[in-house]
DNA sequence: TATGAATGAGCGTTCATTCAT
DNA sequence: GATGAATGAACGCTCATTCAT
């Protein structure tokens, strides 16, 4: 059950990226919380950049497979999956609001060739709730008039959380994605008479 | 109408962390925008923190004196007033866009007494939307369980937007102001029968 | 027998100190003298200051445990010990001029921390010399109107020696240290009948 | 009776050379101490090495006065002669300890024509008090083996003064004058029968 | 696998000095 | 005479990375 040390750097590495930024990190620091030498980290990563993409990449894997869950379920009205996915994808940002940080953050960082691969998961990520919000309109549940913008409005409620959630806060995620839920759900609802 | 050294020093400021981060710019990039030699910097301005303080204070005064003209108008309605807080916040994001990152995004970069002082103002901006909130639900146009909540939610939309706001985009500031504006109002509109 | 990085630095900055003084030296001069690279000095030392502190603390104890051997001699009279300690001391300034003029010149360059734990071993080296004239007195070989004074005044000697001395001048060691070993003599010798 | 522009930059770079030696202290450091802007420096003086000079020759000068003083009184024995010159140079060490302090220390400061030109009035300090000696040889006062090495000797009380007297110790520079001048005396005297 | 030692490149900042005004 | 602005050169120190062991 115990960490590899290629898994303990990636941890540090959080860490420090949340608590300072990719920048402001350096190797040595990333070494030293992993109770290791700073030459330990090329043993295990190819370079600083490269611990940095592989935390973005599985922290946006991580966020997409919560939002193609929240889609996917068959069984579910518009609003029920609207309301799902914006309460998962909040609390998911909540609960790993160290790796939201650095997924949401340090994007520039990356390489290009990274910074493309990283983006297209982006997409993946927006394309998904513009789909329901587009079954929503023409199932008669929603109303909207700017598709493309209303998505891109309530990811930024999810988004932005990362600025200002603390874990110790007075909030749960699961609070959180809640609220989060209802007012997306109050952006696009259709008024029925 | 030319602009002083320590202005021109200031917009190369603005440009370079904006473009790179506060920590990955260096005072030698600032000066070569600025089109001076690397000691220049300092002959107007005290340390590279100075320079982001300088940038954040005038951005955070500038946006909240946005906010707080939207908020006093005084013969309007509650939901005139927060339409114009959010649509005039979200473009100054827009129309600022640099600006805007820097101010949301390099606040760890201060040192702990300037970091005080913004903070204070963007709790002050933070409390003028809540303010609106509430003057909305005593007169009864507003329905809102949870203000605080409900508030820094609707300033995520525009403070979210300096991550993906491009200038020369499709969208106009004002366009955007005006999607977000009517967003906020569908967030806490009450159920009028 | 081949001398570590450490100390190739730590030789380098007692060469580069006593020919330059310690602001007007480089951290890259000691490098360069070491046959290393400007980044090889933080390898091995903390600072510029930290080399200053260990050579000065390294001569100040060697100087003291030279004091302390010529005082502690247990068969001999205060006249032979006084001959020894000044002789000793003089010699010892000659022979490691380099280092002597850093431990007289450059204390103030040393942090108020450093400085303290210096200064400590210089009053115990006036301390030393205070207690051989004490005795002295007390047997009558000695004749001392101001203890304190006449006990620095015959330090001077040895001391003021590295502002003129030159390994390669006329004079060697031992010489100086017989001439300000009579001299110190005549300064306290009682006037027998 | 006000100091010229000239004056106060040379009162103020005495400060600042005897507080923290020459290569430590800036031009901006003396302007400012002289209430002048730093250009104002290079107004009135060529280089920062100019004031150390003017400030060093100076020094030398007003200090050789006093040992020629000394050594000239013609009603006066070689012991008064020694006692006289041996009292003011320490005198004049302590009364002016800053001055004292740079004309000591920063000799390597100066530029080979200036270290030179110095170097030349040092040479005639010790030469006036080699000369008492000599004569006190030849009058049969003095019992002197090593007229060079004792002469050195006797102007190492005075001048290694600079490195630990204070201008508000416990002694005065009267008292330090007579201590090193009886001293002085006792290194030289003849055994009388 | 792991690291101590090493470094080229560079960073924020300072400094003595100059010069147009 | 006086100075605000400017700069080339440098300084103490740090960093990501490499490599012999």
């Amino acid at each position: 059950m115990t960490a590899t040390a290629r898994e303990r750097l990636l941890e540090a590495a959080v860490e420090a990226f949340a608590e300072k930024g990719f920048t402001a990190t350096t190797t040595r620091d990333i070494a030293a919380r992993a109770g290791m030498s700073p030459a330990a980290v090329y043993v295990h990563h190819d370079s600083k950049e490269s611990l940095l993409f592989t935390v973005s990449l599985d922290g946006h894997r991580s966020a997409l497979r919560v939002v193609e869950a929240g889609t996917r379920d068959p069984g579910s009205s518009s609003p029920q999956r609207l309301a799902r996915v914006v309460h998962d994808f909040s609390a998911w940002h909540a609960t790993n609001s160290r790796v939201g940080r650095i997924v949401q953050y340090e994007f520039d960082a990356l390489t290009p060739e990274h910074r493309a691969e990283i983006a297209a998961l982006r997409r993946e990520i927006e394309a998904r709730v513009r789909e329901v919000l587009v079954e929503g309109v023409r199932s008669g549940d929603f109303e909207v008039a700017d598709v493309a913008g209303t998505a891109r409005a309530i990811l930024s409620l999810s988004i932005d959380l990362v600025r200002w959630f603390h874990p110790h806060g007075p909030q749960t995620p699961d609070q959180v994605g809640d609220l989060h839920a209802r007012l997306a759900l109050r952006m696009v609802a259709a008024h029925r008479d």
